[in-house]
DNA sequence: AAAGCGGCCAACCGCATGGCA
DNA sequence: CTGCCATGCGGTTGGCCGCTT
């Protein structure tokens, strides 16, 4: 492609030859036009002359950095669905800290968005509990509770889709699909046909989910088995994702409680029995959890 | 109102990897 | 085979911003 942008292009660069060092820090709003409009022109690759040529007195890593995680299109921003961090919980399971794998998963996500978010959100969480992220404990809750309560947020978010978007043109089920990450589809190809799974795309099987009666008798033997485990605690499990924001659904009791679980006794820990096995050889998926949520 | 504090996130840094001469 | 270069990846950090005191 050349355009009257070539001749802009050069003179930039030709500028830029006899320009000061390398700048560092935030980009301003003029790089980001230069080094988007560079790349619109040119397209992406060969960073360090790209950046010598858009008169970007940046290095080529930096470009690129910027390109990948902020101006390139289709970059989404903002908080993480619930299916997002299900996703992201499941697939750290799976691959480890491996974050560009993890973000291929999540379409317009990058691995620095899902490494800031696994360091702020799920290790302050096994912080406040006091275990190490990666220990069976933590993994433990993650499993038997964070994912669950991902699981069926998602499920009544998609109830109350369906049930709002009833009077509407479109069926309850094919709204409810359209509100859902693509994971959540029978043949998603990260996590295969996934038969146990609701299926947005098939009416019978969504029908059935969203007909499920109210999201609180989900949980109770939460209560009864974490009461048990920490007598006195008041477990308000139930309370504790009205209020929070929509990524701290167990802040507020649960922390506290959680701690003493995680403490010495942390073996001796009754979860609840969501019928998934042992998880000694980690071989649990996102399939069991989901199976569990099948109505 | 202002200072202190902590969380969050954009950006940087160092190392690993792959392609090519 | 080896060395160089570009790119990719994961860990780390600096600074902004909002909340608390």
């Amino acid at each position: 492609m050349s355009t009257g942008m070539d001749a802009m292009w050069t003179a930039a660069g030709s500028e830029d030859s006899a320009a000061a060092e390398l700048r560092r820090g935030p980009w301003t709003v003029e790089e980001d036009v230069l080094l988007a409009g560079y790349i619109k022109a040119h397209g992406e690759g060969r960073w360090n002359e790209l950046a010598r040529l858009a008169g970007l007195r940046r290095t080529g890593k930096s470009c690129r950095l910027r390109w990948l995680n902020y101006l390139r299109p289709g970059v989404r921003r903002g908080d993480f669905s619930p299916q997002e961090q299900l996703l992201i919980l499941e697939l750290h399971f799976r691959w480890g800290n491996r974050w560009s794998r993890i973000a291929q998963e999540l379409p317009g996500r990058t691995d620095n968005e899902v490494k800031n978010y696994w360091r702020t959100r799920v290790q302050k969480h096994a912080k406040q509990l006091r275990c190490d992220v990666d220990s069976r404990q933590f993994q433990d809750v993650m499993r038997h509770l964070w994912m669950p309560r991902l699981a069926e947020r998602i499920h009544a978010a998609a109830r109350a889709s369906a049930t709002t978007s009833s009077a509407s043109s479109t069926t309850s089920s094919e709204h409810a699909a359209a509100t859902l990450h693509p994971m959540y589809r029978p043949n998603n190809s990260l996590l295969g046909p996934m038969s146990d799974m609701p299926s947005p795309d098939t009416t019978t099987t969504w029908s059935t989910a969203t007909a499920r009666p109210s999201s609180g008798a989900l949980f109770p033997s939460n209560q009864v088995s974490m009461a048990a485990a920490a007598p006195g605690c008041s477990a308000d499990w139930s309370a504790g994702s009205a209020s929070a924001r929509s990524d701290d659904m167990f802040d507020g009791s649960w922390s506290e409680l959680l701690a003493r679980a995680c403490d010495d006794g942390a073996d001796s820990l009754v979860f609840p029995d969501f019928g998934l096995g042992e998880s000694r050889d980690n071989s649990w998926s996102l399939d069991d959890i989901w199976s569990q949520h099948q109505y």
